[in-house]
DNA sequence: CGATTCCTTTTACAAATGTTAAATAATCAA
DNA sequence: TTGATTATTTAACATTTGTAAAAGGAATCG
């Protein structure tokens, strides 16, 4: 079983392969992120991230699934899932630094790469790429969230399942229904009822 | 009626106190983003961007009110209110480059700072703290869109409404009712039933 | 001022979604 | 495997929201 000597470890690839999609860094940059990284393998159902806690990682999901969820008058609702090769993050806490209401929880054994986030911004007065890469991915993330109002805002809640099952058919075979009902802003009865169609 | 000899000229003034708000730039930064501005005055009910055109323009609200909307099935459907002292641009256009199924709407006679984009992406690698201006401004709007969508995915069309005369009572005082009704995601019929509490 | 247009409310009815509870089905652990 | 737990579906009924049409108000313009 090969050590980890160094920062380059193949561990990080899908996570750097990743990066090189929004903006590519120096090889000095990507020591230098490498060496906020960390390993983290959670199990099925556990929290990766707890509520009421600041966010001071951002995750990429280099193998199973993730949710962010909290509490609205004690029921549990979904806010949005993460697969393989995407970062998760509570970004309303990460951009702030007050303390989530939200959680993240780990759907199936999953390997997370963990990005330091208060080190992560100190790198950006020492990395300009490094700073710009992550604006890109903000950006994009940004502009899947501007996306998804859309959705919520003026789609039926049998729109946006079928929208769902077209799209990321992925969702139906990994995800237990009761996340997506409430991902979709549905009950699990609903939900029930337009699979049933009628 | 002075004419505006400089870049430094008072009109731009309640944008960059804005921008002071997120990140201070140096004297040189901020002449070189005042050299990409320029004013626009538009009458009440004119679109400042059309449908169908690529977003390369994002404006500050000097005066007034904008909205960004779209057709959905025919129907108008307001995406976003913008009021003084804050910036609106079709995001999912302007960072993908893809012409914008979304236009912008005056609803009073209003006053704008233009910034051009593409300009401005041209000043990111000029000036590193231009891009952290804006960086830090967007994941300000984004963590904005991620509470909306909380708002969406679960809260009733009435909570919707209560919270909005309790957060933002000037919604109500200059917006007309058949815009509110649609940013809630919700008919006119509806939000007038919800208006007479019953 | 009057006429026109646009905005908002109201009414009646239809459709969608929520709530509660119970019945199945699937999963998990001993 | 069995039994217990969890997930999903179904049923019956309540509530919310949508649709279409009409009426009342407010604003605008000649």
């Amino acid at each position: 079983m090969p050590t980890q000597t160094n920062h380059f470890s193949k561990d990080y690839s899908p996570l750097f392969d990743y990066f090189d999609t929004f903006h590519r860094v120096s090889g000095e940059a990507k020591e230098a992120l490498a060496a906020i990284c960390s390993l983290s393998q959670i199990p099925k159902n556990k929290d990766l991230q707890s509520i009421g806690h600041t966010c001071r990682t951002i995750y990429f999901v280099k193998k199973g699934i993730a949710r962010i969820y909290y509490y609205k008058d004690g029921t549990d609702i979904t806010e949005s899932f993460a697969f393989e090769n995407s970062l998760i993050a509570r970004v309303e806490s990460l951009f702030t630094g007050k303390p989530s209401k939200k959680g993240i929880q780990v759907l199936e054994d999953s390997e997370f790469i963990g990005i330091s986030s208060p080190l992560l911004f100190d790198l950006y007065d020492q990395f300009p790429d490094i700073e710009r890469l992550f604006r890109k991915i903000f950006e994009s993330a940004y502009v899947e969230t501007v996306n998804r109002i859309e959705s919520l805002q003026f789609h039926s809640a049998e729109e946006r399942y079928h929208a769902l099952t077209r799209e990321s058919p992925d969702f139906l075979k990994r995800i237990p229904l009761k996340y997506i009902a409430s991902y979709l802003g549905i009950t699990q009865v609903s939900l029930s009822r337009i699979r049933a169609q009628r």
